[in-house]
DNA sequence: GAACTCTCATTTGTCAAACAAATAGGAGCA
DNA sequence: TGCTCCTATTTGTTTGACAAATGAGAGTTC
């Protein structure tokens, strides 16, 4: 399969796509610069302007450039963002989780260690900002009207914050995949399979482990939640391998394929 | 920004995109599925194809979907790898390491976090298949004629298949992010600040350390290599904002930009 | 009857020309 | 000077068409 990749040519959209990648990674093309109009594009490339479009969007469907209309209108490179970044990764993560590409015990483990690693690193690096953010959260979670949705939310805020505290952006950025990818698809698989105050006590005796400076109590407190948590999991995990068995063949049902109208 | 994002609705090819998206995470539309073809994808949506087009293009770009010609063609739904995962994680961190967003001693913390979070799992997961690689990574790095990029490249299998040895697949999927994402980059942006001959004694070590089961020795190791490194990062760091002072102004080249004759 | 070739219908890939919509800048005017 | 309106530019979208790939079935040959 890959041998056809390489001996048929790309489609044209991915090869002008590819040749404009290339030039923003390599400078030449700079940040919030301007790029030629469409048609003087397809002109250069020798397509027609479709073409370029198609290729436009493959770049703007990773964030890589924006469009405006008008006459100082037009496509520029966008300035990359962290935050961006972390939306792309976390996006791609929460996509595979929910098509199974992931066991939820393999997510457990994984989350476990990564989350172990950032603790030193918190604890020489926090600051009373995401103290605050951490109590905050632990204090909203004690709410026992708090909807589902909004305890597995504050879940993933308490968290990030944990990563937060490195103030490492890399460390910030790469636990994306986990933190902002990963769990809140895990969350909502498995809420109905575990309580919240074991949680919540965990949660509370990790701020102040931060909080206290105490490195080897904090990892203490994560391996005890990842423990619980795997318990869970495993429910979790058995009951969406016997959904499968019998899922209903839906018909294809595209949302908002209706009368658009007012184009 | 943002609020302009909220009052004004998207282009009818993004609405399409995410609708889309949407039925494919959901489960409405299954893996290998086939979609509609582009014209009753066009009527449904009261659009053009062309727009459905773009729709479509925006989706291949995140390995969505893939597409193919003739009669028992059309566009089907792709079953999302964690190879293709890892490629998508990999190149958006190398863009954003390649464009500045992040310095190099916070990429170099950063994996030894991270690494040092997999030794434990990798001590006990490891398998004759990692060990293997890694020595052999090992006795290739000690070859005096390897070219600077093939050695890189080397070091990269290395520290992959260090994690390849916890067998957890979220983590060697959310380690693609560093090992073979910023890595690389900061590879190539360092290579000439640092010598050879450390990191291939290290990598020796590490190796050893993981294949006698020595957790503590391993991480030792790996601090060593951090510590060397970072050096090597700071001096290239300052060589990057040197750099960056006098940079020319290259004109605009776009790569392909020419007859491409054979349309 | 089996196997091979050829034609054809289907579907994506690409092109061409046009109109719609947004918008910045300038002409005209008070 | 400052306001309004017009206009040119650029992306967004539509329509219609042709090109290219390809699987399936008809027809032919052994």
């Amino acid at each position: 399969m890959s041998i056809k990749y390489d001996i048929e040519p790309a489609s044209l959209s991915v090869q002008i796509a590819d040749a404009i990648r290339e030039a923003i990674v390599e400078g030449r093309l700079k940040i919030d610069e301007r790029l030629p109009t469409e048609q003087e594009l397809a002109d250069r490339f020798n397509v027609s302007r479709p073409t370029v479009r198609e290729a436009l969007k493959r770049l703007a469907a990773h964030n890589l450039i924006r469009s405006r209309r008008g006459p100082a209108g037009g496509t520029f490179v966008n300035r990359p963002s962290e935050e961006e970044g972390r939306a792309e990764l976390a996006t791609t993560a929460a996509l595979m989780v929910s098509l199974d590409v992931f066991s939820l015990p393999e997510v457990a483990e994984a989350r476990w260690q990564l989350e172990q690693a950032c603790i030193p690193l918190a604890v020489a690096n926090r600051r009373p900002a995401e103290l605050d953010t951490m109590i905050a959260e632990v204090r909203r979670q004690e709410d026992p009207d708090l909807s589902d949705e909004e305890f597995c939310a504050s879940d993933v805020r308490f968290h990030r914050a944990l990563v937060d505290a490195t103030h490492n952006p890399v460390l910030r950025f790469t636990l994306a995949t986990v933190i902002e990818g990963l769990q809140p698809a895990v969350n909502m698989a498995v809420y109905r399979f575990r309580e919240r105050a074991p949680l919540v006590d965990q949660h509370r005796r990790l701020y102040e482990a931060i909080r206290d400076e105490d490195v080897s109590a904090a990892i203490e407190v994560l391996s005890e939640q990842m423990t619980y948590l795997r318990a869970s999991y495993d429910r979790a995990q058995a009951w969406r391998e016997g959904r499968d068995q019998l899922e209903d063949t839906q018909h294809l049902t595209i949302a908002g394929e209706k009368e658009t109208g007012a184009v």
